[in-house]
DNA sequence: GCTTGACTTAGAGTGTGCTCTAACTTCTAG
DNA sequence: CTAGAAGTTAGAGCACACTCTAAGTCAAGC
């Protein structure tokens, strides 16, 4: 059920690199992953999962230090729930009014768009008149 | 009715700083401004009007070398209406995909937010049971 | 057994977007 | 007239998040 999966396959399977995998592992946004006997890294579908919530972290703009933050308490308070919970709800704040912004300034692109689309049929309806 | 601003009140409206500033006329995303006879920048409220424009495709994420692009466009091909409107177009394309991309990110959050709060929940009702 | 390719580490390097420094000039209020 | 606040430049420095390098170890197929 554990499958134990190269640092290749997780790289293939979370979009990240190996290089990055072992940077999140080097900033302890990753728990110390098993090793084989040899020492190469073997990640279990549990590390998978938590490496794919920290991207979403990640691309929400939760910068390194805070991801750090909270996988520290994750790992080292694991009953501290109401505090996990409070920070998420802190981001998600941030989330919230991240997408706020995009969607005004997306308005007013959508409006300069227009404005060059009216700007365009009024020239060509000019070339109209002015070519009779 | 032209005011002309110093760099310093233009950092304020725009809230830039003065270095961002000329930073940004050295990258050519601003034109050449105005100077006084002793060589200080004195900004037009059309000047402004295209740093608050452009403020708002940095902060939908477009990076300083598309924002080049778009400003040499505008600059030296003011004509250009449709190729100016594609440009948009593409931006705008790529923002609402980021929407999109956060607002699901968002989703698996509430989603853990809930898990930890029924969690929490759980918790304080056994609670409950084991001390009658 | 040997080659080829994947893995390991510590640490250096990179790209982006500012942000600051130093040395100097200029404006403004008293 | 002068102090000090604000402006100028070229260029250096910084924070962030990777990304790569070098030198070596390990594993799998022939």
């Amino acid at each position: 059920m554990e499958k134990e999966l190269t640092i290749q396959q997780v790289a293939e399977i979370t979009g990240l690199s190996p290089h990055t995998l072992r940077y999140y592992e080097r900033c302890q946004l990753i728990a110390p992953i098993e090793r084989t006997s040899s020492g190469h890294r073997r990640y279990s579908t549990d590390d998978i999962r938590w490496i794919e919530f920290l991207t979403r972290l990640r691309s929400t703009g939760m910068p390194i230090r805070q991801m750090q933050a909270y996988s520290v308490l994750v790992r080292q308070h694991p009953k501290a729930l109401e505090q996990r919970r409070r920070f998420l709800e802190t981001h998600r704040q941030t989330v919230r009014e991240q997408i706020e912004r995009l969607q005004e300034n997306l308005a007013v692109i959508d409006w300069k768009i227009q404005h060059y689309a009216a700007l365009e049929a009024q020239e060509s309806t000019n070339g109209l008149f002015e070519a009779p």
